[in-house]
DNA sequence: TTGAAAGCGCTAACAA
DNA sequence: TTGTTAGCGCTTTCAA
C-alpha cells in the first residue's frame, strides 16, 4: 500500500502537463501571461494530481503568512471565545487563519506561546497580555511581527491597540448605584485579577472617592472550583461585612450570577436588600431572575477590529493607532434604591 | 531605520560563531555530539542574534508540523469553546498549536477551511463535520493528514473518532420523564440542527415509541436573533399545542434557559405545570431557578481525547479507533411529575 | 510565451 | 568533531 503523502507537488504537475515548474507557477499567479492552450493542459494536470499549494514553501520564499496568532487568558472563557470569533471573521477576507492559545494569566505560558508563534512565522499576533511587562511584545514588533493589544490600553506603546475604557465601566456602575442612593458599595473580585478587572475596580473606587465614599473590597479565590461557586460562597462575607454593603459590583456576569444565587439561598432579596451589578452583558444576563443590571462591551467587535488593525499593518501607509470602545451601562432589575434610603438623607 | 525582519537565521549564527550551519544545527538537535567549547560559542551566538528557528523551513524539510486544525460549528459557542480548550491542552505536551476555525454549519465554509488547513500542512485535523458527506475527510486522510471525528460517531469510517452517545442522552431524558408519569412530551429543536441534536431528538423519539408514545416536535428558527429569545418565543406554540405537553426536552441548556424564562413570563410553573430538561450541563444550569435537570457530557475531555488520538496517529503501531463517552442524566428541580398524574393512571 | 536557475532556512547523509 | 553538499516546494528574475 503506497501512501501518497500530501497532494502532488508543482513539479509533478509540470511533468504531467509537459511544461516547466515556472509555467505552472505562472498559471497559478498570473494566468493571463500563459497561452490559453498551455494553461488548459496545466489546469488539467493540477486537477489530475490533486495539487495543493505548499504554504510553508511559499512562506520560505518570503510570501506573507496566512497565520495570525491570538493569545488570550482562556479561549474557553465566553468573553474571549467571542473575541476570537471576531478575530476569525475579521481575518476571513484576507484568507487568514486563527492560531489561538490560552495563557491562564501565566507569564511563562504567554512567553512560550509567543515563542512558538514566532517560530511559525505568523503574520501577526493579537494579544490580551497576561504579564505587565510589554517588552517582549515590543521585541516581537521590532522583529517585524505586528502586535495588536487587545482589551488593553495602548498607553505610550508603539503598537496598535483595541481597548475598552474599563475604568469608565466601573465608574458607570458606581455612579448608577450612588445615584440610586447607595453609600456602602462593595466590589467582588478575584484574588488575582486580569488587568481589565483591576481597572474596573479602580474605576469604581475612583467614582466612590469622588463622592466621598470608600470601597469595600471583597476578593474570592476563583480557581477551585469555579467562579460561580466562589461568588455564591462570598455571600457570607458580604453579609458579615460591617458596615454591610447595600450594593455589590461584580467583576463579571458569571460572578453576579453566582452571587444572585447565593443571596437567594440566604434569603436576601435583590434589589430590595442588596443591589447587584454584573459586567459583560452575557446573553443570559437579561434572562436571570431578576434580570441583571450590567455593563456591556462589544466583545465580538473587539476581536474583529483587532484583526482589521493587524491586517492593516501590512499596508503601505500604516500608522499605529488605538481604537477605543466605550462600555455601556445596561440597567435592568437587579439594582434599585437601598432599603433604608430615608435614614441616609 | 533598518527594520531587522525576523530574528537572525542559522547562517548568521554560524557566521558569528565561526562555524558551519550544520554545527549550529547539531548544537540545536544533538548537542552531545558537539565539543563543549564549540557548543558554547554557538550558544553565545544564538543569543547574540536572537535566533528563532524557522518553522516553515523545518516543515519543508519534512519534519512534522506543529499545527493542528480544529473545525467546529462556531468557536464562540460555549460547548465548542470548551472542546477547543480541551484540544489545546491535549496538544500542549507535543508542543503543538491550535488552528481553529468555524463553519457555521455551512459545508462550503467547511470545505474552504479544510483546504486552507491542508495548504498549511497541518499535522492533523479534528473536525465536527458540518456536512453529511464524509468523503472529503477520507480524501484528506488518504493524503496523509490524520482526521479525528469529533462529537460524531465513527460508523464504518476508517478514521479515529470521539463520540458521545447522543441517542442515549435523548433516551435518558425521555425515560426520566416517562418514569415521572409524563405522556405528552415535546422536543424543542432548531429549524436546522447539527447532527448531534438530530441524534438526541431521535433518541427521545425512540424512547417514547418504546413506551407507545408519540413525540411532539417543535422547531424554532435559531439564528435571528438568538436561541435564547427563540426558545422564549416558542412558549406560545408549546402552550397552544394540542394535546398540550407536560414536559419539554430542549436541544441544549441555552434553549432551556430561554424556555424557562418564557414560561415564567407566561405564568406557567416549572415543574408543577411543565417539566423542562436541558442538554450540556453548562455551569449555569445548576444556578438557574429552578435548577435545571439536564444531560451532561464531558466537553473538555472530548477535545482532549481527540487531541490525544490525533497525536497518536503519528506513532508506529497506531490503529484507528473510537472513544465513546456516555452522557449522564443530571436530575435537578426543573422536572417533576405532571400535574394531573392521577387521571393518567 | 516558456524555461533555466538561484535561493528562501533548514536537516541529514556523508566526507574529511 | 566539524564541514560540505543536496534538496524539501516554491517564486522570481532573466534569458531564450
Amino acid at each position: 500500500m503506497t501512501e501518497r503523502v500530501r497532494g502532488g507537488s508543482m513539479r509533478e504537475v509540470a511533468r504531467i502537463a509537459g511544461v516547466s515548474v515556472s509555467t505552472v507557477a505562472n498559471v497559478l499567479s498570473r494566468p493571463a501571461i500563459v497561452a490559453a492552450d498551455t494553461r488548459r493542459r496545466v489546469e488539467l494536470a493540477i486537477d489530475a494530481v490533486g495539487y495543493v499549494p505548499n504554504g510553508p514553501a511559499r512562506q520560505l520564499r518570503g510570501l506573507p503568512s496566512l497565520l495570525v496568532g491570538s493569545v488570550t487568558l482562556d479561549l474557553a472563557n465566553p468573553f474571549y471565545a467571542e473575541v476570537n470569533r471576531g478575530i476569525e471573521d475579521g481575518l476571513a477576507p484576507a484568507g487568514c487563519l486563527l492560531l489561538a492559545g490560552s495563557t491562564d494569566l501565566r507569564p511563562d505560558k504567554e512567553e512560550q506561546l509567543l515563542h512558538l508563534l514566532e517560530q511559525q512565522g505568523v503574520r501577526g499576533i493579537v494579544i490580551a497580555p497576561a504579564g505587565t511587562d510589554a517588552s517582549p511584545l515590543l521585541r516581537l514588533n521590532a522583529r517585524g511581527i505586528p502586535v495588536v493589544l487587545l482589551d488593553h490600553p495602548r498607553e505610550r506603546l508603539d503598537l496598535c491597540a483595541v481597548a475598552v475604557d474599563d475604568a469608565l465601566g466601573g465608574r458607570l456602575a458606581a455612579e448608577h448605584l450612588i445615584g440610586l442612593g447607595h453609600r456602602r458599595i462593595a466590589f467582588l473580585g478575584g484574588a488575582v485579577d486580569p488587568a481589565p478587572v483591576l481597572r474596573r475596580r479602580e474605576g469604581v473606587r475612583a467614582a466612590l472617592a469622588a463622592a466621598g465614599l470608600e470601597l469595600l473590597d471583597i476578593r474570592v479565590r476563583i480557581h477551585p472550583p469555579s467562579l460561580l461557586d466562589a461568588a455564591a460562597a462570598a455571600v457570607d462575607r458580604i453579609l458579615a461585612a460591617s458596615p454591610r454593603p447595600t450594593a455589590v459590583v461584580c467583576l463579571n456576569d458569571t460572578a453576579a450570577l453566582g452571587l444572585l444565587d447565593g443571596l437567594q439561598a440566604a434569603g436576601v432579596r435583590v434589589p430590595a436588600d442588596i443591589s447587584v451589578i454584573g459586567y459583560d452583558d452575557l446573553p443570559i444576563a437579561r434572562r436571570l431572575a431578576p434580570p441583571l443590571t450590567t455593563v456591556s462591551q462589544p466583545n465580538y467587535e473587539l476581536g474583529q477590529v483587532a484583526a482589521e488593525l493587524l491586517l492593516d499593518e501590512g499596508r503601505p501607509g500604516h500608522t499605529h493607532r488605538e481604537i477605543r470602545f466605550a462600555p455601556n451601562l445596561v440597567v435592568r432589575a437587579s439594582t434599585g434604591p437601598p432599603a433604608h434610603i430615608d435614614e441616609l438623607r
